[in-house]
RNA sequence: GCCCCCUUCGUCUAACGGUUAGGACACCAGACUUUCAAUCUGACAACGAGAGUUCGACUCUCUCAGGGGGUACCA
């Protein structure tokens, strides 16, 4: 019967849909213009068509945006979901709209706690911000679905009272086996057996104990919308089987409570991944009786961002590191970075920039400039991006946020600033300036100041730096130590002590600089890359200086 | 099978019918710092294919190919 109707395209049924998206399109925008997209359908064969129907461009927003960000809690946070986080806010922002936060939690079986407590921390951790929602509240509340019960069977009544839903008994089991039975593959989806059942069938089926599902009745036309990133998009008639809204335990799923609450929360751009894009249609259909029931005021537009994808051509999953919000922030990315990064995946501020604050990227921003193809999620762009938001901090404001990673490195006896010791906090504040443009990731820092916050005579080199050490290496140690040994303590100075060595090793000892000063950069830090030389020794001062490069000379 | 989306340097992107197709990351080569990193300069590197519309196509239309997603009583 469905293939049936696949084939009975009438025009007539079509041209209705077309003209009733329309109008409310129009209800949305009030653009004349915009009536075009009555025969924008009808897709042009011939190349006279000079329009462009897939121009997103020209879509017109509502005055007074109201987007959302509703994540299902399950897992940990994810960078795409970051990223799609960030896009509503900006696009609010922007607009001077409203940026609506609601927890979707209607799955108790990959629900949990835990990681809604993660979604909170990722968002302010962030700075995403929200002014309606969970924690903030707000006039449509409650914003998690969990405590929506009441209000998803009240609308799931009218549905079925209206007739724009009906009870389904059939189980997956026997659809799959009319499918088979009837020549079509197994996944064809539901087949619509239960549409036109009479109530002496239902009877029956109630008698052997089933329950019904709800299923919501979808029309047999094409249905199309616009979207915001890529314009217009259509799905044939028939392509979207009749779907489940609430299960036959009672319990609502995704696919009612979504449009539900978008609508009772007057939400009127809808920014989701293309993930969602193939549901879409569903809801534009399920809109239009919300509509009819005076539940939902108008459609929201809609707007489905790009995949980010990870290694190789596949979606980013949630298995994937890469895709841990909070092994990033381990990893010592600033929020400011990170989410510059995720900004540029679909999104480019000018021609010539990607390094941008959050105050010019929602100056800037506009869902309608956001590209449609997926983009990789590159690790090295992303650090690179990050380096950049570390250097343009402020030399304190690098060490605050510094200290929990050298806290948690074993390195610093406190976790913040204030709780540190005075010899921290000296060593620190002069170590700032040679050690901030130098990192990329805040958790890169430990490495470059351990050597000077540390006391040890010896350190232990790491294994490349190690591989640079030459056979010169002890020679060239004994000749420094001779010369360091006699810098008075007054003189003990960064420039003094470049001076020295220079005369003792290079000029003296003949020794080229790379040869002369790499098993003295090893002696002091223990590692290839440190900050700069004479500065360090300045900061740890003559004796442990001098210790320091009798420790190595004695571990060669 | 059916439905939908996507296609510019290796990667992220700019271009909104007329450019030597621009920038960034990565990579490579120099310079600078008589050290490492950073920084600076330079080099390499792209419009998936085919039709059509047009005086003119990366830009518009169509077809194909390739890639991705959906086809759930997940979201």
């Amino acid at each position: 019967m469905r293939g049936m109707g696949l084939k009975v395209r009438s025009g007539g049924f079509a041209a209705g849909s077309r003209i009733d998206g329309c109008r409310n399109r129009l209800i949305l925008s009030c653009s004349p213009e915009k009536a075009s997209c009555v025969h924008v359908g009808l897709t042009g064969h011939n190349g006279a068509m000079t329009e462009n129907a897939n121009d997103n461009a020209t879509i017109e927003l509502p005055r007074d945006v109201r987007v959302r960000f509703c994540p299902s809690p399950t897992g940990t946070p994810h960078v795409g979901m970051v990223r799609t986080a960030l896009f509503n806010w900006a696009e609010a922002r922007h607009t001077h709209g409203t940026f609506v936060f609601r927890i979707e939690d209607t799955d108790n079986e990959r629900d949990s706690e835990e990681s809604y407590n993660q979604i909170l921390d990722a968002l302010k951790w962030l700075n995403i911000n929200w002014d309606e929602g969970v924690e903030v509240g707000g006039p449509d509340g409650p914003y998690r679905q969990s405590e929506r019960g009441d209000i998803y069977r009240d609308v799931a009544a009218k549905l079925l009272d209206a007739g724009y839903a009906y009870e389904s008994f059939s189980t997956s089991e026997e659809i799959e086996a009319r499918n088979v039975a009837a020549g079509r593959p197994a996944a064809f989806g539901y087949d619509g057996y239960d549409r036109d059942l009479t109530e002496e069938q239902k009877d029956v089926f109630r008698a052997e104990g089933r329950k019904p599902a709800l299923r919501l009745r979808m029309p047999d036309e094409d249905i199309a919308f616009d979207d915001l990133i890529r314009g217009r998009i259509e799905f044939k008639a028939g392509s979207v089987p009749d779907y489940v809204i609430v299960r036959p335990n009672g319990d609502p799923l995704y696919t009612l409570t979504n449009p539900v609450d978008d609508a009772m929360m007057r939400i009127n751009v809808v920014l989701r991944g293309e993930d969602l894009l193939s549901s879409t249609p569903r809801q534009v259909v399920l809109y239009r009786y919300l509509i009819e029931l005076g539940i939902a005021k108008q459609m929201p537009l809609f707007g489905h961002m790009p995949y980010v994808m990870g290694k190789g051509k596949k979606k980013l999953s949630k298995r994937d590191p890469e895709s841990n919000l909070f092994l990033h922030r381990d990893n010592g990315f600033i929020p400011e970075g990170l989410l510059n990064y995720l900004a540029l995946l679909g999104w480019s501020i000018a021609p010539d920039r990607d390094v941008f604050s959050m105050d010019e990227m929602v100056e800037k921003f506009d869902i309608r400039d956001v590209k449609a193809n997926p983009a990789h999620f590159d690790i090295d762009k992303a650090v690179a991006i990050n380096a950049e938001h570390i250097r343009m901090l402020e030399p304190q404001d690098f060490l605050n946020r510094s200290v929990p990673y050298l806290h948690r490195d074993g390195l610093v006896s406190a976790d913040s600033w204030d709780t540190l010791t005075d010899h921290e906090r000296e060593v620190l504040t002069a170590a700032a300036p040679l050690v901030q443009p130098r990192v990329r990731l805040l958790g890169e820092v430990s490495g470059m100041v351990g050597s000077l916050l540390s006391d040890d005579e010896y350190l232990e080199p790491e294994d490349d730096a190690r591989k640079t050490l030459k056979e010169s290496a002890g020679e060239v140690l004994d000749k420094a130590v001779a010369a360091l040994e006699g810098v008075a303590d007054a003189d003990w100075k960064t420039q003094t002590l470049h001076d020295t060595l220079d005369k003792a090793l290079v000029d003296e000892g003949g020794y080229k600089p790379r040869v002369a000063y790499g098993p003295v950069r090893v002696a002091m830090s223990g590692r290839r890359v440190s900050p700069p030389l004479f500065e360090s020794m300045e900061i740890v001062g003559k004796p442990l200086t001098v210790a320091r490069l009798k420790g190595l000379r004695e571990h060669l």
